[in-house]
DNA sequence: GTCTATATTCAGATAGAC
DNA sequence: GTCTATCTGAATATAGAC
């Protein structure tokens, strides 16, 4: 409301270093001695601009959350509005849901790729602040999210439909995450992607954008994937890639 | 070699409690204050046994992964025996894999589902010396199925399959990890799950059980979607569930 | 092998001058 | 708003008696 000089300044800054820190060494193994040098503010500007670490934490992520969470609110708003009442298309749903996340990786002011692997891991992080700060922030789009691909999927049952969504945000959560868990678990093989560390902005968006055309196939496939067949999951489904007979409905 | 006394039941007694708390709370988030307490052995039998943390965190792996390993390995090695040369199916490659694992959930001597979701959330631990070792762990056993994969789909390009790889080990790494990501993320629908921490043995078996039966399907699904179009994300794929163009090649 | 006691380092947070 | 100095607690690790 009235902060007078470089006030801004300095609670971006720290926000900015944050985030980056955040990601890189997770939320335990990063210090605020280690984030308040690296932004060049004194060790007690952070409790003075957020109050503690969690809040800290917590601070770093409302920054962008809120502009998220209504872009993808808005983007089902928009989508249904054309719809006029008819179910969306999965694709739809899928590409307003991931696509408006994965453009967050190409836009730098909005926290780029950083912001991106950093959302990813922190899923993933046991503390409990976290866990309940996200499920405060994430609740409503998640619903409205779910209750649409109710919609487009009327024959799958609706609990087969919250797993493949949970399913969909571990692999999209997984990817972001893990340039790097990539390169260990798969052996950096992915061509183009080998430039080590994020070569900044032209680096990042182009691999934000190489991300959005992987995973968007892979997770329409999936969701649309034929149910189990209850019992034994190898003998019967057809195998030959041409012509799977694609059936999520009971 | 020469243990004289209940020197094992110590060395296993933590290396289970390690397991368990290392699960809840991270490897950060866990002292040893807690984990020797727990285990009802003194604060310095950690170092006598294991040398420092960091190496008993790889030891708590070390006790299960090798056994994982050896049986993705023999699982591949069957089936190529039998198929005589000629290509796996994909669904076959993956039951090997996944299901292999999934199929530990069950084993409560194996380490159960506790073992897995600490699996799964130790996969995207920051920490260097964590990176390393999976790498080093899994490098063998990837560079396998990597190659039955590639075999399997001749018609999807390399680099293609090794993001659908990275895509599904993250969507199994997740739901693994996340009963409880689960259910802050989407609200906790799920039915039969809903007993809060696990219910060990019983719950737990089942759990796993269920799991394989949602997730492979998924996988499969992902793993076989027809590629990216290349340029626009949202128009050109076909939507309803019935009869989707099945075309990975190309 | 086990234990007590302790060394050492580092964490998050705050008081109070400026 | 910023800074120095410091409190308080907790972490890993080890020395040395038993």
């Amino acid at each position: 409301m009235s902060e007078p000089k470089n006030n801004h300044d300095t609670r971006e800054r720290i926000l900015d270093v944050a985030e980056r820190l955040f990601m890189e060494h997770g939320y335990e193994g990063t210090s605020m001695r280690v984030i308040t040098t690296a932004a060049e503010v004194n060790l007690a500007a952070v409790n003075y601009h957020f109050g503690s670490k969690e809040a800290l934490l917590c601070a770093v992520f409302r920054r962008r959350l809120g502009w998220l969470n209504r872009e993808r609110l808005q983007a089902l708003d928009v989508l249904e509005a054309q719809a006029g009442g008819a179910p969306l298309k999965p694709s739809q749903i899928l590409e307003a849901f991931f696509g408006t996340l994965l453009r967050m990786g190409e836009d730098e002011s909005r926290g780029g790729m950083t912001f991106l692997r950093l959302l990813g891991r922190t899923l993933t992080e046991p503390a409990e602040f976290i866990r309940t700060f996200f499920a405060n922030e994430y609740a409503e789009v998640i619903d409205r999210y779910k209750l649409a691909l109710f919609r487009a999927l009327p024959d799958v049952p609706k609990a087969e439909i919250v797993w493949r969504l949970h399913f969909m945000l571990g692999a999209m959560s997984y990817a972001i995450a893990g340039t790097d868990v990539l390169r260990v678990v798969t052996g950096c093989e992915l061509g183009d992607l080998a430039g080590e560390q994020n070569a900044d902005a032209a680096g990042d968006s182009a691999l934000a954008r190489r991300l959005s055309q992987r995973l968007m196939p892979f997770l329409l496939g999936g969701l649309r994937a034929p149910l189990s067949n209850l019992a034994a999951p190898s003998a019967a489904a057809p195998e030959s890639p041409g012509e799977g007979g694609q059936k999520p409905e009971v």
